[in-house]
RNA sequence: GCCACCGUAGCUCAGUUGGCAGAGCGGCAGUUUUGUAAACUGCGGGUCGGGGGUUCAAGUCCCUCCGGUGGCUCCA
């Protein structure tokens, strides 16, 4: 037997015989590390702790410490899952079964549908599975011999067909279960603590809608019951800060029936955030020197075979309106609109860059299935610029967008967010612009302009836009969901299907590079996005109603109104509340409100002039003057200050 | 669009094996004049999402359409 060389964290070294298992390095150690033990990590590769080491190599042996044990530790527990399936119902064929960010799927084909009873049932025999404390025990098998026992089982002998070497490993759970799988997994299933099923969806077999819809079974693990609850805890937490549930309440917006799906109507409070936000937005905009345009939410189709919105876009938009001598559509971009109040006079490269900005509506046939309150809906206001520059430019005006993207997240409180490098797919080309040399061209600008920012990006091949590769800012909303918010396009297809030009230096007709980018994304999905930030309670500067007086006795009500008038003068949203009810209730309701001030006046108040101010976070404040008052709220909405 | 689940008063939700549609909150009227998160009494309020079917009888069972939710696909 020859010896090889073991190294463990803390750099010591070990000699051992070639065939040494990590668990027997474990034992070696201490039987509490052994028995901790859940899976090993061979030369930075996760490997079972019963895996023959045949070569000098560096070990750690994960235990439920490590966050990447968690993802073993849930693949084993989704191939609980797929075995307690089989144990109950045989006739089942399984997909695929993986880890993901909070918790496991497995998919099953199976002609009738799992029940939320089901569920219960599955989950009752993957404890009884579980408590047998049988092991995952790898096997090693031949590819066309795989083939021919998985013969049953069709998409396993796809994905092996597809996937596996000529020598592939599989895991057991007992005498009858067995998963094509590359591991690795857990010792044995004792090691499960805590899990718990959650939810059945239909998925389509590869993420493909044209193939057949699965139906997969969604769950959790975590290594102890308590952590299990937490999780629990969070995501029940996490649904009152809904924008849905919040919109409503806090009467932000609402949908009708009526009017039609993903078509928000806003409500007075909604629509002030809104208009702060704007006002807010369009602001910063004119100080960095954009040109503000309006522009009609509908054009001739033809605009939009031109562009290539309708050879590429076709389907997400509403049907052409049949009109006398043409058709129309509702834009659902508006860069073909810019586009043209460029080309409305004559550029010279010294009027370079231009930045056309609006505030543009538009309107996107969305899938119905894929609506969702103010986050994804039909009819949508973009904050949309497009800049027209020149080649040397575009670094340059890459840049100064990606200054205004930081400074406008900061004044909104945004702290989470990350940038993702959306590129073209070579699988899918049908779905982009055909021209090889502009993405490439395009794909490098960005590279080149994150890169020398220093800005941390991952690359999403798949997720160009149809025109031009994109980088996007994406934040993740309260239940983790992550969405586009902000984006930036350099775009060298549109200025060459519209043939823009400017005029040179050199007296000559040279073509612009467009740069598409949105910083607040549309006002419906930010908006939606800040409700569950602040959970409704919206920083003073955003507040739809900043401040509200409370009488406590119609005594009062005259001395109220005053104050009212005094903080109305004074630029802040306010309102009295001169029900004929305790003071407790009307300061529960303006608390479930989310205002940030409750301004009590009594008696005493009203001899000395003064308010009794008590804040939505931290209570009573005391008795200040109306101007005290004023010089507090004053600094917070002009710092917009996202603590009070 | 697809799969699953859901749809009862303005809101949140009960409603048993098919047998007289309910509660709390909100609203309205009155009483109460109130000091930092819910005063009291009374009164209205419903094509049980729409349509069709089964049945002596349907909120309840079946079909279909619409809408919502969770996923998948798509996407700002």
């Amino acid at each position: 037997m020859s010896q090889i060389e073991i190294t463990l964290p803390d750099g010591s070294r070990q000699a051992v015989e070639a065939g040494t298992r990590p668990i027997d390095v474990a034992r070696s150690i201490s039987p509490r590390l052994a028995d901790a033990a859940l899976v090993a990590k061979l030369d930075g590769n996760l490997a079972d702790l019963d895996q023959p080491i045949e070569k000098s190599a560096s070990l750690e042996i994960l235990t439920a410490k490590n966050s990447e044990a968690l993802y073993v530790y849930r693949h084993s527990t989704a191939h609980l899952l797929a075995a307690a399936v089989l144990e109950l119902y045989p006739e089942t064929k399984l997909g695929i079964g993986p880890p993901i960010e909070n918790g496991f799927y497995y998919d099953f084909d199976r002609p009738t549908a799992f029940t939320p009873e089901d569920l219960e049932k599955i989950e009752k025999k993957m404890w009884e599975i579980r408590n047998r404390h049988i092991p995952y025990e790898r096997i090693f098998t031949r590819k066309e011999e795989g083939l021919k026992k998985y013969s049953e089982a069709w998409m396993k002998c796809e994905l092996i067909a597809e996937r596996a070497g000529e020598i592939f490993t599989e895991y057991t759970l007992g005498p009858a279960f067995i998963d094509f799988c590359r591991g690795p997994h857990l010792p044995d299933t004792s090691k499960i603590k805590a899990f718990k099923l959650l939810s059945i969806a239909g998925a389509y077999w590869k993420g493909d809608e044209h193939n057949k819809q699965l139906q997969r079974i969604y769950g959790t693990a975590f290594f102890t019951q308590k952590e299990l609850e937490e999780y629990l805890n969070r995501l029940e937490e996490a649904k009152k800060r809904d924008h849905r549930k919040l919109g409503k309440e806090l009467e932000l917006f609402t949908v009708n029936e009526a009017v039609g799906s993903g078509l928000p109507l806003w409500l007075p409070k909604g629509a002030t955030i809104r208009r702060l936000l704007e006002d807010y937005i369009l602001e910063k905009e004119r100080s960095t020197g954009y040109q503000h345009v309006y522009t009609p939410d509908l054009a001739k189709v033809d605009l939009y075979k031109r562009s290539g919105h309708w050879e590429h876009y076709k389907d997400d938009m509403f049907p052409p309106m049949d009109l006398e001598t043409e058709q129309m559509v509702l834009r659902p971009m508006n860069c073909p609109h810019h586009i043209l109040v460029y080309e409305s006079r004559q550029r010279s490269y010294r009027d370079l860059p231009v930045r056309i900005a609006e505030l543009g509506t538009m309107y996107r046939y969305e899938r119905s299935g894929a609506l969702s309150g103010l986050s994804r809906v039909r009819a949508m206001t973009l904050n949309d610029a497009h800049i027209f520059c020149r080649p040397d430019q575009i670094k340059e005006e890459f840049t100064k967008v990606m200054q205004l993207v930081e400074q406008v997240y900061k004044d909104l409180g945004i702290t989470q967010y990350r940038y993702r490098l959306s590129l073209h797919d070579d699988v899918k080309k049908e779905k982009y612009v055909d021209n090889p040399e502009m993405w490439a061209l395009g794909e490098r600008v960005l590279r080149e302009a994150m890169d020398s920012l220093g800005l941390p990006y991952v690359e999403a091949p798949g997720e160009a836009a149809f025109y031009g590769p994109k980088l996007d800012i994406q934040l993740a909303d309260v239940m983790g969901h992550e969405e586009t918010y902000s984006t930036i396009q350099v775009d060298f297809h549109l200025p060459s299907q519209f043939a823009l030009e400017y005029i040179a230096a050199d007296g000559k007709q040279h073509r612009p590079v467009m740069i598409h980018r949105a910083v607040v994304s549309t006002m419906e999905r930010m908006i939606a996005y800040l409700i569950e930030l602040y959970a409704g309670a919206f920083p003073v500067w955003l507040a739809p109603v900043q401040a509200i007086v409370l009488p406590i006795t119609d005594r009062q009500t005259e001395y109220a109104r005053g104050i009212l008038n005094r903080l109305e003068t004074a630029g802040i949203r306010a309102s009295v509340d001169e029900r004929n009810e305790k003071v407790n209730l009307k300061i529960r309701d303006a608390q479930l409100q989310k205002i940030p001030f409750m301004l009590v006046v009594g008696d005493r108040e009203q001899e000395n002039g003064k308010v009794a101010v008590r804040n939505r976070k931290h209570g009573d404040q005391g008795a200040k003057t109306p101007e005290e008052f004023l010089a507090g709220i004053r600094a917070l909405i002009e710092s917009k200050a996202v603590t009070e």
